[in-house]
DNA sequence: CGGAATCCCGGGTGATACTG
DNA sequence: CAGTATCACCCGGGATTCCG
């Protein structure tokens, strides 16, 4: 249960299966389109969500290689879930944000001396 | 947003939203059915959701002290897409498993020499 | 193009002990 | 009971370089 949280977690997981919505993307596109990933991220992320079956990865034996990332059927079923997770950040970024600063402001992490 | 997804991202926040899914809970309630999580990690994530506004930290000045946690209007705004994913979870624990399995032993570590 | 390998740092995290 | 403090470690993650 834990593990499987933890994959989910990872922030990465979410913003990729994000990205796999509604459409197959190649290793390249997935980098551009996901905001401040590195390559290194990129491909370990990709591994976990391929090791745990949430998509699939396919390459095509061209010059230059070509590897595509689909959702799987497994993957597809944490859409949802996914979707909302991010229309809820999305939603509630500036008062989140609003909050954090209120917070920091009355509650100064060196009480004044 | 990759900041609010890193909060969602942690496995002890999702746990710990889910467990005031609908009720009140002190802290040592917490500590004990919060799956594996240290004191240290409750604290910190406790600290967290409330600077995020995702809970309420109500101290009773009673000895000994108490403190309850309670979800917040905006906590609760969450509870749907999570308590969706926990239940993914649980859904689709063995299979991921299964999956897991099978990707290791057809991925082997170490190529045999 | 899509990685793998290596180096390296910061901080996330657990264990333990102490306190109001 | 509900924390805080301290130490120590591991690993998430960036930067860089090399490969098929």
């Amino acid at each position: 249960m834990l593990q499987i949280l933890g994959l989910i977690g990872s922030k990465w997981s979410i913003l990729i299966i994000g990205q796999l919505r509604d459409r197959t993307l190649r290793f390249g596109e997935l980098h551009r389109t996901v905001n401040g990933i590195s390559q290194r991220m990129l491909t370990l992320t990709l591994r976990q969500l391929e090791r745990d079956g949430l998509l699939t990865r396919t390459v095509h034996p061209s010059v230059p290689p070509r590897v595509d990332y689909t959702l799987s059927e497994l993957g597809a079923t944490l859409l949802d879930s996914v979707v909302a997770l991010g229309e809820w950040a999305t939603t509630h970024r500036q008062e989140i944000n609003d909050n954090r600063s209120r917070y920091d402001a009355t509650h100064p992490r060196q009480p004044p001396s």
